[in-house]
RNA sequence: GGCGGAAUGGCCGAGUGGCUUAGGCAAGGGCCUGCAAAGCCCUGUACGCGGGUUCGAUUCCCGCUUCCGCCU
């Protein structure tokens, strides 16, 4: 089963406790709770309060390296494998959607070439996303026109997958299709009250030492980091560090960017019909929790 | 009390006698196959109130109200 929802909108609780109840261990689907160190800012959990659950992808990635869904679907799959092999249950958590579909459907990742992503990208530096998308319609009609002009990310993947597997790049998410029956419990909570959480979590953060974390995870070369560097919260405590925010600005900047991404989030899963929505405005009960996956184990996917 | 300035959509902020009547932020919606806490797209007729001038006023004139300066 997996617990997925906005940020701050409580899976890690939830999902914990599905796994005291169930006998289970918890695999994060966090893009970025993978970078070791970076605890405050990603609302990791620490040991003590996992309360002896085995918690897996955590810290796995040094700030530096870059992220790798990928890499992350490889790692994620075997600690499934491994879980279920031991008996017990894994309970996938996490805000991440890509990732999520990433190790429950169907998705295979056409490979990747530092190379050919480098050259495609100094490209896109010097001519535009609007003349790489040009060009991709010649070589990939199919993928241009399911890929909007301005958005040189994506265009440059499909290029890249193009030049390296000589087949077009399909551009298009494939149908729900799950690898494993799996039950998508999703925290769906009114959108005043986790713009407030959102506020009030960022708060903490840096009352919990935010910004000594991040002093400490620059020396440990995270500008450098591609991904990491970019992280919610992080992002702007090295703008704060740097002297180009106050710290009021900083805060007011992650509280901001915190929320776009929160509707980004639900946006995401929203379109996915698998998900059953629990109402998470208080804290899910857990017996709440495990009558849905009754219900939808019985009802269609056969059981988690 | 006098003089001057301002009043524009949730906020900031340009502008114009009629001809898509900026822009930014926020908000809402959407997209997403190897950086995804990223990247990208779409959506806003608002001109303080009352008169007047005019074929036509957010734009010009008069008064009122409020705010900001300065002066007594």
């Amino acid at each position: 089963m997996a617990v997925i929802g906005a940020t701050a909108a409580g899976k890690s609780e939830l999902a914990l406790r599905l796994a005291e109840a169930l006998d289970g261990e918890v695999i994060s689907a966090d893009s970025m709770q993978l970078y070791r160190g970076m605890d405050i800012g990603t609302g990791k959990l620490t040991l003590a309060e996992r309360r002896g659950v085995p918690h897996h992808l955590l810290d796995i990635w040094d700030v530096t390296e870059p992220a790798s869904v990928s890499e992350y679907q490889r790692l994620a799959r075997a600690a499934i494998e491994d879980i279920v092999a031991r008996g017990r249950t894994p309970i996938l958590a996490g805000g991440s959607g890509l990732y999520v579909r990433a190790v429950i459907d169907d998705l295979e990742f056409p490979g990747t070439d530092p190379q050919v992503r480098a050259r495609l990208e100094s490209e896109l530096e010097r001519v535009g996303a609007a003349s790489l998308h040009a060009r991709l319609s010649v070589v990939d009609p199919a993928a241009a026109a399911a890929i909007l002009p301005g958005n040189g990310r994506r265009v440059v993947r499909a290029l890249e997958v193009v030049e390296l597997s000589g087949r077009p790049f399909s551009a298009t998410l494939p149908r729900y299709q799950a690898v494993r029956p799996t039950v998508q419990l999703g925290l769906d909570l009114p959108r005043a009250l986790l713009d407030q959480r959102i506020e009030a979590r960022v708060g903490q953060m840096w009352q919990a030492g935010l910004v000594g974390e991040v002093r400490g995870l620059a020396g440990l070369g995270l500008r450098q980091g591609r991904t990491a560097s970019r992280a919610l919260g992080y992002a702007q405590v090295l703008r704060f560090i740097d002297g180009e925010y106050a710290q009021a600005q900083a805060q007011a900047e992650t509280v901001l960017a915190t929320r776009r991404f929160a509707r980004r989030q639900e946006s995401w899963f929203r379109r996915d019909p698998r998900v059953r929505w629990l109402p998470a405005a208080e804290p899910v009960e857990t017996d709440v929790a495990l009558e849905a996956i009754e219900a939808l184990g019985a009802g269609g996917a056969g059981g988690a």
